[in-house]
Parts: structure tokens; C-alpha cells; sequence
RNA sequence: CGGGGCGUGGCGCAGUUUGGUAGCGCGUCUGCUUUGGGAGCAGAAGGUCAGCGGUUCAAAUCCGCUCGCCCCGACCA
């Protein structure tokens, strides 16, 4: 490619809308531009680092047994309720209509499609297991986009599903699955990609990980065990939570006047938040009872931990609501609550802490010495707390850190959630109709390309990783005036391309600085620098732009060096993805 | 959806308080000089000041409405 013809100038400044790095650099090095909020299209430096990532993609797909299909962007309302998602799911799947009135969707996922697809074409246990996938746009009705194309509204996706007879045979392809994924991050030059714990979500299903990559940027919080290398979202990650056992002293019911929040409360009864309760409000559980739901007070609700046990989204209830149940807003207690009408749910922090502070259902009295076991016998306690830095680890003695990450992948085992809802059978060797069980696997490729973006760089710009880089090699021309230098740089741009490496050939008459500062936007990992002063020597320049380093070679050494760097780069990336696993 | 900020040539910004017919830097084009980390000089092109409506002799500037973008929160297979 010839600099002077690119597609897609570079910027200079910093632009005003950019707060992640990798944003910053996707702008300015032109790599894509925004059409609308969350809608971004692609020039030719993004769709070449893109298109690389989904070859590696394809490779370690098809290296488990997966069979690339593709499906269509539009679906039907019908299909989608079929599986009952197009009630299930809110505003955040685009609907609209066709000319004849018939409503049609946005795919933003597509179980539906693929049942729809296999149930035809899967019909023998013979047929399984089987793993088909397809890189696709999906378009989410993002309440809020940001950070470039990290979090956006409409990208490209891989997603794979897969069908299976038994359990088992998921289990063993899900850990496959894992494997290839495991292998398509480092190739991607990030083996720093970790596998965690995560939340099934609108999915269904109940194992569920997610692959994140570790860093500030990431809006994902993670935790961590410093000992055992236990490893999960906020969202599901469970924790050992100091219990704070006492004797049971007798309930005394105390005058707080106007004191509503567990800080208020606990300032002025002179109690540390630890001992008391917090009671939150939820409007409604599956069954439609509001939910009473209570944890330690210095402990945060989780609000996902709770909806699995609800069965449905928990929405804090109003003050009409809070009393339709008996209880006092502000001042609730788990006692005298008619268990009827609202499902009590305890945290397990409140068993084992003793004498706690918690509301009298009447205003501005809260009592004394609550002691679960005592107050409310026979009160089953269940996990709905959020996990905290330095809480214990549930698995060693470890203690847990918080960190933050992008997530760049994930993979579920779905059940049979959309093979029953969808009527996808297929006839077992004792002749019997059954079920398949299905996986389904994602990768967004947009979001990895600027994740790399966000880990490899400097002050400069991206350091793209040999393997998905835009172009393989740069040849920088200073002096393009002088015909010695422009033939020479002519010459080796020509013998690299010849030889069938991906050159990027800046042949532009700039300056040095304009054109190094170009190359460094563009982050092509090896440069090769042809200039009257370099000329005179009988030499060519040359500089890594990973580590900086600087050399000098024969012209006729030049396309065999180049040949020996990528090939001797990609060997490395290779040799880390062969590792482990 | 709540709170906040911002919309002025491709990019970054000033001008808005106090109304007078649009400016700076970068970039682009032409010429000359330059050539190892974003050159110098001279000339040039490019803007319905987000849109609509209002006030006024006169609106980027004042008033109203709408739209868009960014940030925080809610939300997020």
C-alpha cells in the first residue's frame, strides 16, 4: 500500500470526544470513524487489523470441528417468539417493520436463528455434536455507548453454538471451547487474557465464563484471589465475609428520630455499620410479591445474585409498596412482616453476626439485639452480598482484590433453553425424541482490536502485535526528491511486496518527523528507513517498533531479514499460544 | 431514563458576559526554499456559527423549542 494513495488521514491533536487511549488512536491514526453514537465505520487500517483477527478467529474455530455459516442481520418477530425473548427482552432490540406491516428485529444475538437453522438440518444423534459459527454485525440498542469501539451499539461478532446429546459431551466441548480461546487471545498478542467466573444474564443457562482482559480501562470488575488464582465477576463472585458472633442480648426497641440510612442510624446509636442490618426493598419476584431482602450493613446488595433468586429483574419498590407489607420505610424490620404477602430473603452475613440494629416497622424506632437464629427462627439464608477488597477467599484462605477488565469474550452452556422453547429434536439411537444441548460461544472482534489498542502502545501509538498489525512492514523514503533515494525506495518496496509481505510504502516527499510520526500511529512492527545519508553507506535502516532498537543492513539482505523478522515474530506469538493448554 | 457539559471550515479552539455581519493554530491547495522526530516564507480555497422559530434596524451572541455529541449514574447476551 502506498501511504500517498491511504484512505484516511491522521490527526494531529487529540480529539476532544476521546477519553480511552485506544479511542484516541483509533481516531487518529485512522482507523475508524464515528457515524453516530455507537456506530462506527472502518477504514482501511481498522478493517485490515480486523479482517486479521477474524482469520485467527476462523483458524482456531475450525481447529475444534466448527463449521462457518451465516445468518441474516433481519429476523422475525415469529422466530424470536418462539423462544419468548421477543417479550422478554426490552428496548434494547431494535423492532421495526417491513412495508407489509410485518415486524422484524435487529438480531443482537442469534440463538433463534441458529435453532431455526439446525432443527431442519440436525435430525440424527449420528449428526452429533456439532458446532457451527458465524462473524456477523449484531446491533444492541445500547442504553449508553462509549470508549471508542469498545462498548458501541452496532459491531461484529463471532459467535458460535453448538449441540450436544449429553452433559457430559458439552462439558468436555465447553472446556475445548475455552482452549480455543485461550489460543485466539494470544495470538492476538494478548496471553495475558484471563478466564473468570460470570453471570449467565438474559442467556440463560448456568455455567457461564467470560475471558477479560486486565486493565483500567475495563468496565468490568473482577475478583481475584491472591492464593488460589480464583477468578470471577463482581457480579457472581462469592467472598468469605467475617461472621461477628455474640451473645444474644434481649431485644430493646430505641428512640432515632428521622435517622433512615444505615450511616445515620449507626452514628447515632454509636454501632458500626457491621452491626447492623440493611433491609432493601424489590418490586416484585417471579410470582409478583415484593421481596424484603436484607444483608449486613456495611455489606453492598447484588442485585444479579439476587434476581437468580427472585427470577426477575429486582426493581427498588416504592414507599406504597414498602407499606402495603406492613412495613415502615426507613425503619423496616424482617419481624412482624406478613410472610404472605412479601418473600423475606436474608443475606448470610446476618447469621453469624449477633445483636444487630434493625427498623421497628414503626417510624423513628429501630430495636436493638436482633439476632437472626432468635428474632426470626428458621429463616433460610442465602449469598446476595457483594463481594468487598480484602474479603476471604471461598475457595483457600486467600483474601480477594478487585481489579478491572475488559471483556473480550465469553462462553455459556445453555441448556436446553432454546432447543425445548424452539421444538428442536433429534431421534437417539433407541429411537426416542430428545433435546440437544446447546453452548454458545462470542467473541467481539472490534472490541478485542481496540482492547489490544488499549494494552499495547506507547505515547505514540499502537504497537500491534506481528500478527494482526495492518501491514507487516513499513518503508519509510526521506528525500523522496533526490531519484537515487526514490528508486531505491521503489526497488524495496517492490521486492518486499514481491516477495509477498504486507508493505506499507510511505512515498509521500514528508518530512522525517511527519512521516515517523505517521508510522507510529499506524504501529507496523518493523520499519525499514531508505535516505541519501543511509544511501551513502550502501545501507538500509532499520527499527523495531516494539522495542526501539536500530540497525543497518545490505539492500540485498533487506527482503530476507524482513521474511526472517515476521516469520521469527509469529513464531514467538505461536509458541506462546502452544504453551499450557 | 436522571444529573452535568458541549455543538463555530477536516481536527483542536477563541469569539457569546456587553448584539454590529466570523477569527486563531493544525491540516488542505499553489510556488519557492528546506529534508533524520510533526520545517520556513509568500499566496489561496474552505464555515447556512447544529436545526427551527422568536426579539431587533441588525443575532454565533438575547429568548423558546428541537436535534446531536461527550461525561457521571441507571442499564448492559
Amino acid at each position: 500500500m502506498r501511504m500517498s494513495q491511504l484512505v484516511g488521514r491522521r490527526y494531529k491533536e487529540r480529539p476532544a470526544e476521546a477519553t480511552l487511549e485506544s479511542h484516541a488512536f483509533l481516531l487518529r491514526g485512522g482507523y475508524a470513524r464515528q457515524v453516530a453514537n455507537g456506530i462506527y465505520s472502518l477504514l482501511p487500517p481498522g478493517l485490515r487489523v480486523a479482517a486479521k483477527i477474524e482469520r485467527i478467529i476462523r483458524e482456531e474455530m475450525d481447529r475444534i470441528g466448527g463449521q462457518e455459516i451465516l445468518m441474516p442481520v433481519v429476523l422475525t418477530r415469529e422466530l424470536w417468539e418462539e423462544s419468548g425473548r421477543y417479550a422478554d427482552v426490552g428496548p434494547e432490540l431494535a423492532r421495526f417493520k417491513d412495508r407489509g406491516g410485518r415486524d422484524l428485529l435487529l438480531a443482537m444475538t442469534h440463538e433463534e436463528a441458529v435453532v431455526h437453522l439446525c432443527r431442519d438440518e440436525i435430525t440424527s444423534y449420528k449428526q452429533l455434536p456439532a458446532m457451527v459459527y458465524q462473524i456477523q454485525t449484531k446491533f444492541r440498542d445500547e442504553p449508553r455507548s462509549r470508549g471508542g469501539l469498545i462498548r458501541v451499539r452496532e459491531f461484529t461478532m463471532k459467535d458460535a453454538y453448538s449441540f450436544h446429546q449429553t452433559q457430559a459431551d458439552l462439558d468436555a466441548y465447553y472446556e475445548e471451547c475455552a482452549e480455543a480461546y485461550r489460543r485466539i487471545f494470544a495470538r492476538c498478542g494478548m496471553p495475558e487474557t484471563v478466564k473468570i467466573q460470570s453471570d449467565t444474564g438474559m442467556m440463560g443457562g448456568k455455567v457461564a465464563h467470560e475471558f477479560m482482559l486486565l486493565c483500567d480501562a475495563g468496565e468490568d470488575t473482577i475478583v481475584a484471589c491472591d492464593g488460589c488464582g480464583y477468578l470471577a465477576n463482581l457480579e457472581v463472585a462469592e467472598g468469605r465475609i467475617a461472621p461477628l458472633p455474640e451473645e444474644p442480648a434481649p431485644l430493646e426497641k430505641v428512640h432515632t428520630p428521622g435517622k433512615r440510612t444505615i450511616d445515620e442510624v449507626a452514628e447515632f446509636l454509636g454501632v458500626p455499620p457491621e452491626r447492623t442490618a440493611k433491609v432493601v426493598f424489590y418490586d416484585s419476584d417471579s410470582e409478583g410479591r415484593p421481596v424484603m431482602a436484607l444483608v449486613r450493613g456495611d455489606v453492598e446488595m447484588n442485585e444479579t445474585k439476587l434476581a437468580k433468586i427472585i427470577q426477575a429483574m429486582p426493581e427498588m419498590a416504592d414507599d406504597a409498596t414498602i407499606r402495603s407489607v406492613g412495613a415502615e420505610p426507613g425503619f423496616a424490620s424482617p419481624m412482624e412482616i406478613d410472610k404472605d404477602k412479601c418473600r423475606i430473603i436474608v443475606d448470610h452475613t446476618l447469621a453469624g453476626a449477633g445483636n444487630l440494629v434493625c427498623g421497628a416497622n414503626e417510624p423513628d424506632y429501630h430495636y436493638r439485639n436482633f439476632n437472626l437464629e432468635r428474632d426470626l427462627p428458621g429463616t433460610e439464608t442465602v449469598d446476595i452480598a457483594t463481594v468487598r477488597e480484602g474479603d476471604g477467599c471461598p475457595n483457600c484462605d486467600g483474601s480477594l482484590e478487585l481489579k478491572r477488565g475488559i471483556e473480550v469474550g465469553n462462553i455459556f452452556q445453555l441448556g436446553r433453553k432454546y432447543t425445548e422453547s424452539m421444538a428442536m429434536t433429534y431421534l437417539e439411537e433407541n429411537g426416542e425424541e430428545a433435546y440437544p444441548i446447546m453452548g454458545c460461544y462470542g467473541i467481539g472482534v472490534g472490541r478485542l482490536l481496540s482492547s489490544v489498542m488499549e494494552v499495547k502502545r506507547d505515547k505514540f501509538g499502537p504497537i500491534w502485535p506481528i500478527s494482526i498489525a495492518p501491514w507487516q512492514v513499513q518503508v519509510n523514503a526521506i528525500g523522496l526528491d533526490n531519484e537515487e533515494v526514490r528508486a531505491a525506495a521503489e526497488k524495496l518496496a517492490g521486492d518486499l511486496s514481491a516477495a509477498g509481505l504486507e508493505v506499507l510504502f510511505d512515498d509521500r516527499d514528508e518530512r522525517p518527523g511527519v512521516q515517523f510520526a505517521d508510522a507510529d500511529l499506524l504501529g507496523v512492527p518493523y520499519r525499514l528507513i531508505v535516505s541519501p545519508r543511509n544511501l551513502k553507506q550502501g545501507q538500509i535502516e532499520w527499527k523495531r517498533r516494539d522495542t526501539g532498537e536500530t540497525g543497518f543492513i545490505e539492500p540485498d539482505e533487506a527482503v530476507e531479514t524482513a521474511q526472517r523478522w515476521i516469520a521469527d515474530g509469529l513464531a514467538a506469538i505461536d509458541a506462546v499460544a502452544d504453551q499450557a493448554g
